[in-house]
DNA sequence: CATGAATGAGCCTTCATTCAT
DNA sequence: AATGAATGAAGGCTCATTCAT
């Protein structure tokens, strides 16, 4: 641990704002740093202390739910079905997405804010590169489409969703949905028979 | 023709900032009213008394490549290959997202500003209704997609290709493979054997 | 008339505006000439033209008001009766100022528009004086109130009853109750006995 | 005290904001939060930070000038001369209004910014009740008059000082003279014999 | 004469960020 | 560390009036 750790009512502060942020994200207020120092009871110079600007706080938010991706990408590269463990992957990743409104921005974003950030990203970049090079290698996905191009989908299911609307209860299915579309193909199966 | 036609000094005003705020969404500024008046040396209560908001401005920009996409989807409707027609027109409708900025906002809006913009959308929707149900009842794609669906999917693949990046030159071979990847399924077809 | 006389369209347009900022100042509605034009169905320019400024057009919409209660000044002073008179005289003005909502600004004014509403409010001036001295002269009237009293008085009564509110087809009695208050003073009178 | 006090120099301020409005509505300037930033030498957020809306300010104008009506409202109900404590009463009410430019908008105003210009006004209308309802048991008003008419005849009054214009120095002769004429009546005393 | 497009000053309001306390 | 007052650029919009057509 390079940094000092926090006091323990500096911790608390920390751990107050990050509650709240998560509660106006959930509710799909735009975090505003102002914002959520008047809601925690705050200054909103402690904020600012503790998160420079919105995007950090946000990311802090996110966190959580990504470590979470990261870790059950690191799962899925034991799955010895390629096929199944990257569609597992994906599966993970588009629901996250539509459950949690802190990934999308963050996910999208080009730049991070926090060092973290740009770990975890890299994480979930490189268990999908694997495991879609080990889906290629077994020959079960088609092979136009690079590791670049699995964030982009993800996000894009994601805000597919978002523009779909319906009931906040109905985003997991409607995900699920576009993406077994994506991975079966709109084209039904020529011939089944 | 209900509406008088415009002066001649006011029509050419109307179109300089038509052209002006066309020259913002490409190169991804905001549409903002008194940015626009600025460039175009208006003053603001001009640009104000043409596009009552920014709203009505961004439709009127988008309008054309809107009227060109609804046209083609009559055309489409005319080709007895169901599923080419289909395909024909997502392709068109995704290419024209990826390359004109002021499409995916007027898209995906659920409120639209002018009366034109709404009569062009429901055209197009109706459109893509006809053709879906066409292949459907051919046989031709997977049965669990809705007309509903195909607006958020193209919507989706356009915000895909933004989230890829890259140079703007690629985004509409991006976006055609994402489209393939959709139609075709990321699964490699089954029957190689 | 020192003026040539409109030529037949111009004074139906005239005619129009006049009647539409009638309308505009009964329903309580700020005389905007860009609305006036709106509502006429006519250029800016064109009320511009009749109209140099919301004050003449104004004035212009009360002057048949003021011209009749000029003309009922003239008979009051026939009364011998010079209380009478004069109490007739203030009566049939408040009730013309709540009644009308085009009175209340040009009677206050101190400087006018139109030459001919100086000429009126001159003759009420006058007319006023006249009625006052005359019972002043008989003893029916406290003599601390001046001639440039009326005016403000009554515009006070009618100032009284638009913030008393409530319906207004109560006005006029709020303002007939208001007037008597005034003339009769709100002190009972000692001992009527 | 439920609100935290401020700041010593955000006390300054805001008292300089206040100065400044006060100086502001004597001169018969209309109060615009913009304009008391730019000559407060302030930011136009520092102004909005203290007064929300220009009514907001106001009524933190007059706020010491209600609140003394109010008092000395208190004290007039001791007075057994119910006649000559109401008359005390609507004498100093009006005398306020027409030397503080900020009663008048604040008394005519239906609604309230702030919750204690509420109570002020509530206090003042039941204290004025009060000495009517009093002077009027006592029959020495006349009874056709009701607590609700107070309000609009002291605004009446104050409204005819302004409407006769003249010196600043006179109003308040002035507007005591027109109380005397509304609370003795315009016509002479008959029984002056 | 009529038209109505153009003007642009002017007012309102928000908010990300800084810094004195 | 915490506070929260101050900042002021930035954006939004209206409307009285002018003047080219």
């Amino acid at each position: 641990m390079p940094t000092t750790p926090l006091r323990k009512d500096a911790a608390q502060n920390r751990d107050q704002i990050v509650a709240i942020a998560r509660a106006l994200v959930d509710e799909g207020t735009p975090l505003q740093l102002n914002d959520v120092a008047r809601r925690a009871g705050m200054g909103v110079g402690t904020v600012y202390r503790h998160f420079a600007t919105p995007e950090v706080l946000l990311e802090t938010v996110a966190t959580p739910c990504l470590e979470a991706l990261a870790a059950h990408g690191e799962q899925a590269l034991a799955d010895p079905d390629s096929l199944r463990a990257l569609e597992g992957f994906l599966t993970r990743t588009v629901e996250a997405q539509v459950s949690d409104a802190s990934l999308a921005p963050v996910t999208a974003a080009a730049e991070n804010a926090l060092p973290h950030t740009t770990a975890l990203k890299a994480s979930l970049w490189s268990t999908g590169t694997a495991l879609l090079d080990r889906a290629r290698a077994a020959g079960t996905v088609r092979p136009d489409l690079t590791p670049a191009d699995l964030v982009p989908l993800m996000c894009g299911i994601a805000y597919a969703v978002d523009v779909h609307g319906g009931a906040p209860a109905d985003r997991v299915d409607t995900a699920r949905r576009y993406l077994a579309a994506l991975l079966g193909g709109l084209r039904a199966a020529p011939t089944e028979a």
